[in-house]
DNA sequence: GATTCGAGTTGACAGCGGTTAACATTTCGA
DNA sequence: TCGAAATGTTAACCGCTGTCAACTCGAATC
């Protein structure tokens, strides 16, 4: 259930209702399942419920949902930065250890993981006591052309994507150059180290970037 | 149900048939909790149940109990090695870890925590294969008074005990002789480091030892 | 505005893992 | 040896989390 709260959170479900077909669709469960989920979270005063439109965290539920995200983060971090696991490797497993990690367990990856802010893919990591700096990032397909970047977030699951991602060297902190655009939707030029890459645009819609304003 | 697994491993379900009262008080469950996943268990022809004797590991049963008591040890080791927990605190934790450490998060805890033969209590770890060394040791309690022994596994669960233990140094590796005994199953007195403790004979059975020739 | 289609909800089922209560068996002592 | 006590098993229940099927609701289209 951490996950469910987790991922609720991550959908946005702070500021609006999340239908349970989207929910379930990030969880990949049925959405009979999130939907029951919604119920009883609702029962347990997590979430507030409108019958047939979705699910939108409450204050407590907020609470919750940050917990299982710093869990969740910290494990991916503490994953990929002590146990040597790929930033697309880490996922399931964070996922289940996210979900058994207590407080104690939970501050002992954090320090071993050297406290880390973000986790692997960029998303920042709420602390002890909730707070969760928002970085100040946009869609790399927001960029005009010239315009130079810093990768902030990749939010990407999908494995083979990050495997090649990783490759091109499109990780938090690199820097790039937006070096040409296809109108209507098209692919995306990008310079990035020494090498170029293009990048379909639903692939760079999932690149968040913070400007450079150079 | 690999904690099931394990602790039937562990209880000697290898070579007797363990009753369910046994391995129930050992898991912390019920009875019947106990008594059901043995048939559940023997469904799927990880033992052999002889009603109202108890079960019994099969070789197919022996395989999954060692991985699980495997992965429980290393996650121990790890939790400890790694994480600066105490040997007092990370039994519970590693219990849940254990249960969700697939191959490769094994794997890397097992390197993380430098492949560790014996866990912090000094129970030793089977290797991947199902290898398992085991110590050729004792109890405390079989030592004569003068004998010189080194201390191999520390077989005791409670944590305020082992918090005891360790400040007496009365840990794995550590040196002892046997300093008195009182007869009767009395408490045996022990040098250690510098120091001197007395152990009750309950407690005393629990520390095994390695014997020194000298 | 009626209809239809997509999406959400609810119900029935399954399996895990826990409980207590009732029943069966084994064992031990009078 | 027989009966009581201790121990093990089974049944019934609960809650979680998953499924699929059936139903219901809302919205979009004609």
């Amino acid at each position: 259930m951490a996950n469910y709260l987790g991922e609720l959170f991550r959908l946005g479900g702070e500021k609006r209702d999340v239908p349970a077909g989207e929910w379930a669709e990030a969880m990949g469960v049925s959405i009979p399942a999130a939907s029951r989920m919604a119920g009883r979270m609702a029962r347990m005063g997590l979430v507030e419920r409108r019958a047939y439109r979705g699910a939108r965290l409450t204050s407590l539920g907020r609470r919750e949902g940050l917990r299982a995200v710093r869990a969740h983060r910290l494990a991916e971090a503490f994953l990929v930065r002590v146990l040597g696991y790929g930033w697309h490797e880490a996922h399931e497993t964070a996922d289940r250890l996210g979900e058994i990690a207590d407080e104690e367990l939970v501050r002992r990856m954090d320090a071993a993981a050297g406290h880390p802010t973000r986790c692997p893919h960029g998303e920042p990591i709420p602390d002890a006591d909730g707070g969760l700096i928002l970085p100040a990032d946009q869609p790399l397909t927001n960029l005009e052309v010239g315009q130079r970047a810093v990768v902030s977030r990749v939010r990407v699951r999908d494995r083979d994507r990050l495997i090649y991602l990783a490759e091109m060297g499109l990780v938090p902190e690199a820097s790039l150059r937006v070096a040409g655009r296809a109108p209507f939707n098209g692919p995306v030029r990008v310079e990035v180290g020494r090498g170029e890459c293009v990048l379909g645009f639903d692939l760079a819609q999932l690149i968040w970037v913070e400007r450079l304003s150079s």
